[in-house]
DNA sequence: TCTTTTCTTGAGCGATCAATCAAAAATTAG
DNA sequence: CTAATTTTTGATTGATCGCTCAAGAAAAGA
Protein backbone atom coordinates (compact mmCIF):
# COMPACT_ATOMS: atom_id res chain seq x y z
CA UNK A 1 0.00 0.00 0.00
CA UNK A 2 0.96 3.48 0.03
CA UNK A 3 3.78 4.27 2.76
CA UNK A 4 5.18 7.40 3.40
CA UNK A 5 7.19 5.45 5.86
CA UNK A 6 10.31 7.93 7.08
CA UNK A 7 12.22 5.23 8.52
CA UNK A 8 11.73 2.29 5.79
CA UNK A 9 14.06 2.17 2.72
CA UNK A 10 17.72 4.44 1.71
CA UNK A 11 18.47 7.08 4.31
CA UNK A 12 19.20 10.42 3.12
CA UNK A 13 23.02 10.62 3.19
CA UNK A 14 22.87 14.48 3.52
CA UNK A 15 21.71 17.12 6.17
CA UNK A 16 18.94 18.70 4.78
CA UNK A 17 19.21 21.84 7.02
CA UNK A 18 22.55 22.08 5.92
CA UNK A 19 22.00 21.70 2.40
CA UNK A 20 19.27 24.26 2.91
CA UNK A 21 21.49 26.64 4.34
CA UNK A 22 24.02 26.52 1.78
CA UNK A 23 20.87 27.24 -0.88
CA UNK A 24 19.96 30.19 1.26
CA UNK A 25 23.67 31.99 0.90
CA UNK A 26 23.30 31.32 -3.15
CA UNK A 27 19.82 33.15 -2.81
CA UNK A 28 20.82 35.46 -0.95
CA UNK A 29 24.01 36.29 -3.09
CA UNK A 30 22.55 36.34 -6.30
CA UNK A 31 18.61 35.88 -6.25
CA UNK A 32 16.26 33.32 -7.59
CA UNK A 33 17.35 33.54 -11.43
CA UNK A 34 21.37 34.05 -11.28
CA UNK A 35 21.13 30.91 -9.03
CA UNK A 36 21.13 27.62 -11.59
CA UNK A 37 20.34 24.05 -9.73
CA UNK A 38 23.85 23.13 -10.74
CA UNK A 39 25.28 26.26 -9.03
CA UNK A 40 23.17 24.58 -6.15
CA UNK A 41 23.83 20.90 -6.47
CA UNK A 42 27.10 22.08 -6.37
CA UNK A 43 26.92 24.20 -2.91
CA UNK A 44 25.47 21.41 -1.58
CA UNK A 45 27.25 18.58 -2.30
CA UNK A 46 24.45 16.52 -4.13
CA UNK A 47 23.08 15.77 -6.92
CA UNK A 48 20.35 17.17 -9.11
CA UNK A 49 17.75 14.33 -8.66
CA UNK A 50 18.47 14.44 -4.77
CA UNK A 51 17.70 18.32 -4.64
CA UNK A 52 14.87 17.41 -6.31
CA UNK A 53 13.52 14.50 -4.25
CA UNK A 54 14.22 16.07 -1.29
CA UNK A 55 13.00 19.72 -1.87
CA UNK A 56 10.38 19.64 -5.14
CA UNK A 57 11.77 21.96 -7.83
CA UNK A 58 13.67 25.28 -7.67
CA UNK A 59 10.83 27.63 -6.78
CA UNK A 60 9.76 24.83 -3.75
CA UNK A 61 13.28 25.09 -2.69
CA UNK A 62 13.54 28.88 -2.92
CA UNK A 63 10.72 29.69 -0.98
CA UNK A 64 11.81 26.98 1.84
CA UNK A 65 14.90 29.13 2.04
CA UNK A 66 13.19 32.46 2.52
CA UNK A 67 11.98 30.60 5.35
CA UNK A 68 14.95 29.57 6.58
CA UNK A 69 16.24 32.97 6.06
CA UNK A 70 13.77 34.55 8.26
CA UNK A 71 15.04 32.21 10.97
CA UNK A 72 18.29 33.48 10.93
CA UNK A 73 19.84 36.29 12.89
CA UNK A 74 20.47 38.14 10.03
CA UNK A 75 17.17 37.97 8.67
CA UNK A 76 14.55 38.12 11.58
CA UNK A 77 15.79 41.14 13.07
CA UNK A 78 13.19 42.93 12.18
CA UNK A 79 10.06 40.42 13.09
CA UNK A 80 12.24 39.99 16.19
CA UNK A 81 12.26 44.14 17.15
CA UNK A 82 7.79 44.43 16.60
CA UNK A 83 7.98 41.08 18.77
CA UNK A 84 10.43 42.03 21.68
CA UNK A 85 10.48 46.29 21.77
CA UNK A 86 7.77 47.72 23.98
CA UNK A 87 6.88 51.08 22.35
CA UNK A 88 6.64 51.93 18.74
CA UNK A 89 9.88 54.56 18.90
CA UNK A 90 12.04 51.61 20.09
CA UNK A 91 10.36 49.10 17.36
CA UNK A 92 11.81 51.26 15.06
CA UNK A 93 14.94 52.71 16.49
CA UNK A 94 16.42 48.69 17.22
CA UNK A 95 14.73 47.51 13.21
CA UNK A 96 16.86 50.86 11.99
CA UNK A 97 20.15 50.62 13.99
CA UNK A 98 20.35 46.99 13.40
CA UNK A 99 19.82 47.17 9.71
CA UNK A 100 23.01 49.24 9.92
CA UNK A 101 24.59 47.01 11.49
CA UNK A 102 23.63 43.37 9.91
CA UNK A 103 23.21 44.32 5.82
CA UNK A 104 26.75 45.20 5.95
CA UNK A 105 28.25 42.52 8.06
CA UNK A 106 30.85 40.45 5.71
CA UNK A 107 29.90 37.46 7.38
CA UNK A 108 26.67 36.79 5.20
CA UNK A 109 25.96 38.25 1.24
CA UNK A 110 24.91 41.94 2.17
CA UNK A 111 21.57 43.50 2.42
CA UNK A 112 18.53 41.58 2.78
CA UNK A 113 17.30 38.45 0.98
CA UNK A 114 13.71 39.06 0.89
CA UNK A 115 14.30 42.80 -0.62
CA UNK A 116 16.40 41.75 -3.27
CA UNK A 117 16.34 38.20 -4.30
CA UNK A 118 13.60 38.54 -6.96
CA UNK A 119 13.82 42.09 -8.39
CA UNK A 120 14.92 40.81 -11.64
CA UNK A 121 12.56 37.99 -12.71
CA UNK A 122 11.28 35.86 -16.06
CA UNK A 123 7.97 36.08 -16.88
CA UNK A 124 7.60 32.05 -16.20
CA UNK A 125 9.02 33.32 -12.88
CA UNK A 126 6.70 35.81 -12.09
CA UNK A 127 5.43 34.02 -8.90
CA UNK A 128 8.45 34.22 -7.26
CA UNK A 129 8.50 38.08 -7.91
CA UNK A 130 5.00 38.53 -6.44
CA UNK A 131 6.08 35.80 -3.54
CA UNK A 132 8.89 38.32 -2.42
CA UNK A 133 6.67 41.21 -2.78
CA UNK A 134 3.48 39.95 -0.90
CA UNK A 135 5.90 39.44 2.16
CA UNK A 136 7.44 42.86 1.77
CA UNK A 137 3.88 44.48 1.71
CA UNK A 138 2.78 42.09 4.64
CA UNK A 139 5.83 43.21 6.63
CA UNK A 140 4.69 46.85 6.04
CA UNK A 141 1.35 46.71 7.07
CA UNK A 142 2.41 44.49 10.19
CA UNK A 143 4.97 47.70 10.77
CA UNK A 144 1.73 49.72 10.10
CA UNK A 145 -0.23 47.82 12.71
CA UNK A 146 2.20 48.32 15.33
CA UNK A 147 2.67 51.53 14.55
CA UNK A 148 -1.08 51.98 15.45
CA UNK A 149 -1.27 50.10 18.80
CA UNK A 150 1.83 52.33 19.46
CA UNK A 151 -0.51 55.15 19.29
CA UNK A 152 -3.24 53.97 20.98
CA UNK A 153 -0.96 53.33 23.99
CA UNK A 154 -0.09 56.56 23.75
CA UNK A 155 3.87 56.46 22.67
CA UNK A 156 2.88 57.93 19.15
CA UNK A 157 1.14 61.45 19.00
CA UNK A 158 -2.44 61.35 17.86
CA UNK A 159 -1.86 63.27 15.03
CA UNK A 160 0.73 61.41 13.62
CA UNK A 161 0.54 60.16 10.11
CA UNK A 162 1.01 56.18 11.23
CA UNK A 163 0.59 55.26 7.48
CA UNK A 164 3.27 57.73 6.41
CA UNK A 165 5.97 56.77 8.94
CA UNK A 166 5.31 53.20 8.51
CA UNK A 167 6.00 54.07 5.01
CA UNK A 168 9.09 56.00 5.60
CA UNK A 169 10.62 53.32 7.96
CA UNK A 170 10.35 50.31 5.26
CA UNK A 171 11.60 52.85 2.44
CA UNK A 172 14.35 54.02 4.43
CA UNK A 173 15.04 50.35 5.71
CA UNK A 174 14.81 48.55 1.86
CA UNK A 175 17.59 51.88 0.33
CA UNK A 176 19.43 51.07 3.46
CA UNK A 177 20.05 46.84 2.01
CA UNK A 178 20.49 48.19 -1.51
CA UNK A 179 23.53 50.40 0.24
CA UNK A 180 25.00 48.08 1.73
CA UNK A 181 24.81 45.45 -1.51
CA UNK A 182 26.13 48.58 -3.10
CA UNK A 183 29.42 48.51 -0.50
CA UNK A 184 28.16 50.89 1.93
CA UNK A 185 29.51 50.30 5.72
CA UNK A 186 28.20 50.13 8.84
CA UNK A 187 29.08 53.44 10.23
CA UNK A 188 27.76 55.29 7.12
CA UNK A 189 24.81 53.05 7.13
CA UNK A 190 24.18 53.93 11.70
CA UNK A 191 24.45 57.91 9.86
CA UNK A 192 21.42 57.44 7.91
CA UNK A 193 19.41 55.63 10.31
CA UNK A 194 20.36 58.14 13.08
CA UNK A 195 19.43 60.95 10.67
CA UNK A 196 15.97 59.02 9.56
CA UNK A 197 14.84 58.28 13.10
CA UNK A 198 14.99 62.05 13.76
CA UNK A 199 11.83 62.54 11.91
CA UNK A 200 10.22 60.51 15.00
CA UNK A 201 7.36 62.62 16.71
CA UNK A 202 8.74 61.37 19.88
CA UNK A 203 6.83 62.19 23.38
CA UNK A 204 10.16 62.33 25.54
CA UNK B 1 39.89 49.36 -48.93
CA UNK B 2 38.27 49.38 -45.24
CA UNK B 3 35.21 51.19 -45.66
CA UNK B 4 32.90 52.32 -42.71
CA UNK B 5 31.41 54.71 -45.18
CA UNK B 6 27.80 55.28 -43.84
CA UNK B 7 25.76 56.37 -47.08
CA UNK B 8 26.84 53.33 -48.93
CA UNK B 9 25.41 49.38 -48.91
CA UNK B 10 21.76 48.97 -48.08
CA UNK B 11 19.65 51.50 -45.48
CA UNK B 12 18.89 49.82 -42.18
CA UNK B 13 14.90 49.19 -42.33
CA UNK B 14 14.48 50.02 -38.86
CA UNK B 15 14.45 53.44 -36.48
CA UNK B 16 17.47 52.73 -34.44
CA UNK B 17 16.31 55.12 -31.32
CA UNK B 18 12.82 53.93 -31.47
CA UNK B 19 14.30 49.74 -31.28
CA UNK B 20 16.25 51.29 -28.34
CA UNK B 21 13.68 52.78 -26.73
CA UNK B 22 11.59 49.43 -27.09
CA UNK B 23 14.73 48.10 -25.36
CA UNK B 24 14.46 50.71 -22.68
CA UNK B 25 11.21 49.84 -21.56
CA UNK B 26 11.92 45.82 -21.43
CA UNK B 27 15.51 46.52 -19.28
CA UNK B 28 13.86 48.99 -17.33
CA UNK B 29 10.90 46.50 -16.66
CA UNK B 30 12.29 42.55 -16.50
CA UNK B 31 16.44 43.27 -16.09
CA UNK B 32 19.17 42.56 -17.86
CA UNK B 33 19.01 39.10 -17.38
CA UNK B 34 15.22 38.42 -17.01
CA UNK B 35 15.55 40.24 -20.56
CA UNK B 36 16.22 37.78 -23.75
CA UNK B 37 17.32 38.54 -26.98
CA UNK B 38 14.35 37.01 -27.75
CA UNK B 39 12.40 39.40 -26.16
CA UNK B 40 14.28 42.37 -27.48
CA UNK B 41 13.87 41.25 -30.68
CA UNK B 42 10.54 40.41 -30.79
CA UNK B 43 9.81 44.02 -28.90
CA UNK B 44 12.21 45.82 -31.28
CA UNK B 45 10.43 44.16 -34.28
CA UNK B 46 13.75 42.99 -35.63
CA UNK B 47 15.55 39.84 -36.04
CA UNK B 48 19.00 38.60 -33.65
CA UNK B 49 21.32 39.44 -36.74
CA UNK B 50 20.18 42.70 -37.21
CA UNK B 51 20.06 43.63 -33.41
CA UNK B 52 23.94 42.18 -33.13
CA UNK B 53 24.73 44.59 -36.67
CA UNK B 54 23.08 47.08 -34.85
CA UNK B 55 24.15 47.22 -31.21
CA UNK B 56 27.07 44.84 -30.63
CA UNK B 57 25.65 42.41 -28.09
CA UNK B 58 23.48 42.54 -25.42
CA UNK B 59 25.76 43.69 -23.10
CA UNK B 60 26.35 46.80 -25.17
CA UNK B 61 22.52 46.96 -25.93
CA UNK B 62 22.15 47.46 -22.28
CA UNK B 63 24.62 49.89 -21.80
CA UNK B 64 23.48 52.16 -24.72
CA UNK B 65 20.13 51.67 -23.37
CA UNK B 66 20.90 52.71 -19.64
CA UNK B 67 22.35 55.70 -21.53
CA UNK B 68 19.07 56.53 -23.48
CA UNK B 69 16.79 56.25 -20.05
CA UNK B 70 19.20 58.95 -18.65
CA UNK B 71 17.86 60.87 -21.42
CA UNK B 72 14.28 60.32 -20.68
CA UNK B 73 12.13 62.55 -18.78
CA UNK B 74 11.83 59.47 -16.07
CA UNK B 75 15.16 58.83 -15.74
CA UNK B 76 16.97 62.35 -15.78
CA UNK B 77 15.00 63.87 -13.36
CA UNK B 78 17.45 63.89 -10.69
CA UNK B 79 20.53 64.70 -12.64
CA UNK B 80 18.65 67.62 -13.49
CA UNK B 81 17.52 68.83 -10.23
CA UNK B 82 21.15 68.85 -9.46
CA UNK B 83 21.59 70.89 -12.16
CA UNK B 84 19.02 73.64 -12.34
CA UNK B 85 18.54 74.22 -9.00
CA UNK B 86 20.32 77.03 -6.95
CA UNK B 87 20.76 75.39 -3.19
CA UNK B 88 21.32 72.64 -1.26
CA UNK B 89 18.02 72.09 0.05
CA UNK B 90 16.03 72.68 -3.37
CA UNK B 91 17.97 70.10 -4.90
CA UNK B 92 17.15 67.26 -2.29
CA UNK B 93 13.53 68.41 -2.24
CA UNK B 94 13.21 68.40 -5.29
CA UNK B 95 14.56 64.97 -5.77
CA UNK B 96 12.44 63.59 -3.44
CA UNK B 97 9.47 65.20 -4.49
CA UNK B 98 9.61 64.61 -8.24
CA UNK B 99 10.32 60.46 -7.04
CA UNK B 100 7.40 60.63 -5.95
CA UNK B 101 6.05 61.30 -9.01
CA UNK B 102 7.94 59.76 -11.15
CA UNK B 103 8.55 56.42 -9.63
CA UNK B 104 4.74 55.03 -9.28
CA UNK B 105 3.90 56.75 -12.74
CA UNK B 106 2.03 54.30 -14.69
CA UNK B 107 3.28 55.65 -18.16
CA UNK B 108 6.83 53.71 -18.04
CA UNK B 109 7.41 50.76 -15.71
CA UNK B 110 7.98 51.49 -11.76
CA UNK B 111 10.92 52.76 -10.12
CA UNK B 112 14.59 53.56 -11.79
CA UNK B 113 16.58 51.39 -13.89
CA UNK B 114 19.72 52.29 -12.89
CA UNK B 115 18.70 50.76 -9.27
CA UNK B 116 16.69 47.57 -10.32
CA UNK B 117 17.57 46.52 -13.43
CA UNK B 118 20.61 44.89 -12.33
CA UNK B 119 20.06 43.49 -8.86
CA UNK B 120 20.31 39.44 -10.06
CA UNK B 121 22.85 39.05 -12.35
CA UNK B 122 25.13 35.52 -12.84
CA UNK B 123 28.65 35.51 -12.56
CA UNK B 124 29.49 35.44 -16.25
CA UNK B 125 27.49 39.00 -15.73
CA UNK B 126 28.53 40.34 -12.53
CA UNK B 127 30.16 43.59 -15.11
CA UNK B 128 26.67 44.69 -15.82
CA UNK B 129 25.89 44.47 -11.89
CA UNK B 130 29.14 46.33 -10.90
CA UNK B 131 28.41 48.80 -13.95
CA UNK B 132 25.19 49.79 -12.68
CA UNK B 133 26.66 49.78 -9.41
CA UNK B 134 29.36 52.01 -10.21
CA UNK B 135 26.98 54.32 -12.02
CA UNK B 136 24.77 54.77 -8.31
CA UNK B 137 27.84 55.31 -6.44
CA UNK B 138 29.20 57.69 -9.04
CA UNK B 139 25.28 59.38 -8.86
CA UNK B 140 26.04 59.72 -4.56
CA UNK B 141 29.41 61.37 -4.86
CA UNK B 142 28.51 63.47 -7.59
CA UNK B 143 25.06 64.81 -4.77
CA UNK B 144 27.92 64.82 -1.62
CA UNK B 145 30.29 67.25 -3.88
CA UNK B 146 26.98 69.53 -4.85
CA UNK B 147 25.98 69.66 -0.76
CA UNK B 148 29.70 70.35 -0.07
CA UNK B 149 29.27 73.47 -2.46
CA UNK B 150 25.81 74.35 -1.04
CA UNK B 151 27.84 74.08 2.69
CA UNK B 152 30.57 76.56 1.08
CA UNK B 153 28.13 78.96 -0.48
CA UNK B 154 26.26 79.12 3.21
CA UNK B 155 22.82 76.91 2.15
CA UNK B 156 24.06 74.15 4.74
CA UNK B 157 25.22 75.10 8.18
CA UNK B 158 28.80 74.44 8.86
CA UNK B 159 28.19 71.74 11.18
CA UNK B 160 26.18 69.25 8.93
CA UNK B 161 27.20 66.09 8.25
CA UNK B 162 26.83 66.40 4.30
CA UNK B 163 28.54 62.87 3.63
CA UNK B 164 25.62 61.24 5.91
CA UNK B 165 23.09 63.71 4.33
CA UNK B 166 24.07 62.63 0.68
CA UNK B 167 23.91 58.38 2.17
CA UNK B 168 20.73 59.84 3.64
CA UNK B 169 18.88 61.06 0.42
CA UNK B 170 20.44 58.19 -1.79
CA UNK B 171 18.97 55.80 0.51
CA UNK B 172 15.46 57.15 0.70
CA UNK B 173 15.29 57.32 -3.33
CA UNK B 174 16.67 54.08 -3.83
CA UNK B 175 13.68 52.77 -1.20
CA UNK B 176 11.16 55.09 -2.79
CA UNK B 177 12.37 53.06 -5.86
CA UNK B 178 11.84 49.40 -4.95
CA UNK B 179 8.35 50.76 -2.75
CA UNK B 180 6.79 52.15 -6.70
CA UNK B 181 7.83 48.88 -7.91
CA UNK B 182 6.10 47.50 -4.84
CA UNK B 183 3.06 49.24 -5.91
CA UNK B 184 3.35 52.44 -3.51
CA UNK B 185 1.40 55.11 -5.06
CA UNK B 186 2.53 58.63 -6.08
CA UNK B 187 0.71 60.20 -3.02
CA UNK B 188 2.03 57.35 -0.19
CA UNK B 189 5.69 58.37 -1.94
CA UNK B 190 5.00 61.96 -1.57
CA UNK B 191 4.87 61.81 2.09
CA UNK B 192 7.58 59.79 2.93
CA UNK B 193 9.33 62.35 0.70
CA UNK B 194 7.96 65.05 3.15
CA UNK B 195 9.25 63.28 6.20
CA UNK B 196 12.81 62.73 4.84
CA UNK B 197 12.89 66.28 4.27
CA UNK B 198 11.73 67.15 7.36
CA UNK B 199 15.24 65.71 8.76
CA UNK B 200 17.02 68.76 6.99
CA UNK B 201 19.28 71.19 8.44
CA UNK B 202 16.97 74.70 7.23
CA UNK B 203 18.55 77.93 7.37
CA UNK B 204 15.12 79.65 6.78
C1' DT C 1 25.50 47.74 -66.10
C1' DC C 2 28.58 45.83 -62.72
C1' DT C 3 30.98 45.96 -58.44
C1' DT C 4 31.10 47.02 -53.67
C1' DT C 5 29.00 47.65 -49.39
C1' DT C 6 25.63 47.05 -45.86
C1' DC C 7 21.50 45.11 -44.02
C1' DT C 8 17.83 41.45 -43.71
C1' DT C 9 16.41 36.88 -43.76
C1' DG C 10 16.05 32.20 -42.07
C1' DA C 11 18.34 28.58 -40.26
C1' DG C 12 20.95 26.90 -36.82
C1' DC C 13 25.27 26.83 -33.74
C1' DG C 14 27.10 25.10 -28.98
C1' DA C 15 26.07 25.93 -24.25
C1' DT C 16 23.24 25.99 -20.49
C1' DC C 17 18.73 25.81 -18.38
C1' DA C 18 15.38 23.16 -15.12
C1' DA C 19 13.99 18.75 -14.63
C1' DT C 20 13.66 13.47 -15.18
C1' DC C 21 14.61 8.52 -15.72
C1' DA C 22 16.35 3.82 -15.04
C1' DA C 23 19.37 1.30 -12.45
C1' DA C 24 22.19 0.56 -8.45
C1' DA C 25 22.58 0.99 -3.44
C1' DA C 26 21.01 1.09 1.28
C1' DT C 27 17.79 0.64 4.56
C1' DT C 28 13.43 -1.70 7.21
C1' DA C 29 9.71 -5.23 7.53
C1' DG C 30 8.47 -9.76 7.60
C1' DC D 1 16.78 -14.82 3.71
C1' DT D 2 13.22 -12.02 0.46
C1' DA D 3 10.27 -8.14 -0.48
C1' DA D 4 9.30 -3.39 -0.09
C1' DT D 5 10.81 1.26 0.20
C1' DT D 6 13.64 5.24 -0.46
C1' DT D 7 17.88 7.57 -2.01
C1' DT D 8 21.87 8.02 -4.97
C1' DT D 9 24.06 7.77 -9.19
C1' DG D 10 24.98 8.94 -14.03
C1' DA D 11 23.07 9.87 -18.16
C1' DT D 12 19.93 12.51 -20.57
C1' DT D 13 15.67 15.01 -21.81
C1' DG D 14 13.46 19.09 -24.49
C1' DA D 15 13.62 24.02 -24.15
C1' DT D 16 15.82 28.15 -24.16
C1' DC D 17 19.96 30.89 -23.92
C1' DG D 18 23.15 34.36 -26.52
C1' DC D 19 24.92 34.54 -30.78
C1' DT D 20 26.48 33.58 -35.80
C1' DC D 21 26.54 32.29 -40.63
C1' DA D 22 25.41 32.00 -45.60
C1' DA D 23 22.47 33.71 -48.90
C1' DG D 24 19.54 37.18 -50.67
C1' DA D 25 18.15 42.12 -51.03
C1' DA D 26 18.85 47.09 -51.40
C1' DA D 27 21.47 50.85 -51.69
C1' DA D 28 25.83 53.86 -53.79
C1' DG D 29 30.06 54.24 -56.75
C1' DA D 30 32.26 53.58 -61.08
Amino acid sequence: MLAMDKTRGRPRTFDREAALGSAVLLFWEHGFEATSVGDLTQAMGIRPASLYAAFGDKKALFKEAVEAYGRTEAGGFLARAMEEEPTAYQVVARMLREAAQVYPDPSHPAGCLTISAATNVTVQDVEIGTFLRDLRNANLVALEERLRRGQEEGDLPEGADVGALASFVATVIQGMSQQARDGAGSAELARVAELALSVWPRST
